[in-house]
DNA sequence: TGTACATCAGTGAACGCGCGTTCACTGATGTAC
DNA sequence: TGTACATCAGTGAACGCGCGTTCACTGATGTAC
């Protein structure tokens, strides 16, 4: 009975993902999730208590690929040696329409629930402060240094990053021709525009840097 | 009859904003929206065939209504003489709770259904034409020309601006003080990077402007 | 290793409820004279 | 202006259906000897 029990969450979980991201959370039933899935209703009672808990331990995993991914995604070293504005792009994130639609969601679900929403900010708080560390690496690279602080440079990031996600996947299912690159080059534009050459910095010593 | 209709369309429509805005679109029933409007659901049927038709209509209500609110924040003038960063600032969008709610939900929705995604892309456009007109207008003020099309700006505008409103909207939600000067700031960065000062640049015949 | 037993994850039938939708009706709004 | 009539927006009762949830059960998984 060890055995069984991950399996069937593992079969719920995906089914949900698949549901939510296709029809919304609000218009996805426990029937569906359970037919899906192969599964019987009681299958779900019997791991969850009601579809906000499956909804919260979907996020859940979600959250520790996507931590994952971003980890994998972060040292790898100075191999960059274009120009200025090449050397301040970060690994680009792939744009997974099953997560953010799923996770877009999600935010709304947390802004409408309190409890939900302190949750959330709590993960994005852990994810800002790993993406703070690639911004510092890549304008670190750049010879360049941030002039406002790392984590509000990663918060309008992230708040750029997914707008322009939701703004993609709209003009996709619209059928227009997508300008992929848009979201990557603001992201480069807020780097740019929130940090300076080192050189011109003035050390707490009064002597100039580098 | 002709008087009675338009106030019963305008008390479903008000309805479903508040209960779309409170709960969802996918999680609200069409008999709430009648009880909340204070109609049967018959009323209902005679003026909507079903609830997308009536998210639609409400849509379409919103968006005049915002157009509107743009076309009156426009012009406005030459009233600023602050620094270049002062003066590329764009009358600040008001953070509407109930807007930022139901238009982010009905994203989501276009991108599940391309038949509505054409219908927002349109709308967007429009939208989109009118800010780039004030983008320009900001840049013009502050002795500055773009460096790319103003329409990709006013793209990375709407997109960090939407981005912000959630962030903002979240962290509110979870009893945070909050950072709302973020996506202003954010925008700001952006106008300043994607463009510069009009007296650094070459006009075609070979001359420096101004 | 093999057998006898205990556990409990998942089954499937059952329930009451609120959903979306229909339709004969009623009475307020507008028209003709 | 006043009355008699026509229209049709909104009423309210009715329907079948799928929802969320419960629970006695079964049979696969794990344990003891």
């Amino acid at each position: 009975m060890t055995k069984r029990r991950p399996l069937t969450v593992t079969a719920l979980l995906d089914a949900a993902m698949g549901l939510f991201a296709e029809q919304g959370y609000g218009a996805t039933s426990i029937p569906e999730i359970c037919a899906r899935a192969g599964l019987t209703k009681g299958a779900f009672y019997s791991n969850f208590a009601t579809k906000d808990a499956l909804f919260l331990a979907l996020l859940d995993r979600s959250w520790e690929r996507r931590a994952e991914w971003i980890r994998r995604a972060m040292p790898a070293g100075g191999e960059q040696a274009g120009a200025s504005e090449e050397r301040t792009r970060l690994p680009e994130l792939v744009v997974d329409r099953q997560w953010t639609l799923v996770s877009t969601e999600f935010s709304l679900h947390a802004i409408r629930h309190p409890e939900v929403a302190k949750l959330l900010v709590e993960h994005e708080l852990r994810v800002r402060s790993e993406l703070a560390i690639l911004v510092a690496g890549a304008l670190e690279r750049a010879g360049r240094i941030p002039t406002i602080p790392v984590d509000e440079l990663a918060r309008m990031i992230v708040a750029v990053s997914e707008g322009s996600d939701i703004q993609a996947l709209t003009d996709t299912a619209a059928g227009a021709v997508v300008h992929s690159g848009l979201g990557p080059r603001a992201v480069t534009g807020l780097l740019g525009h929130f940090s300076v050459p080192a050189a011109s910095v003035i050390a707490p010593d009064g002597s100039l840097s580098q």
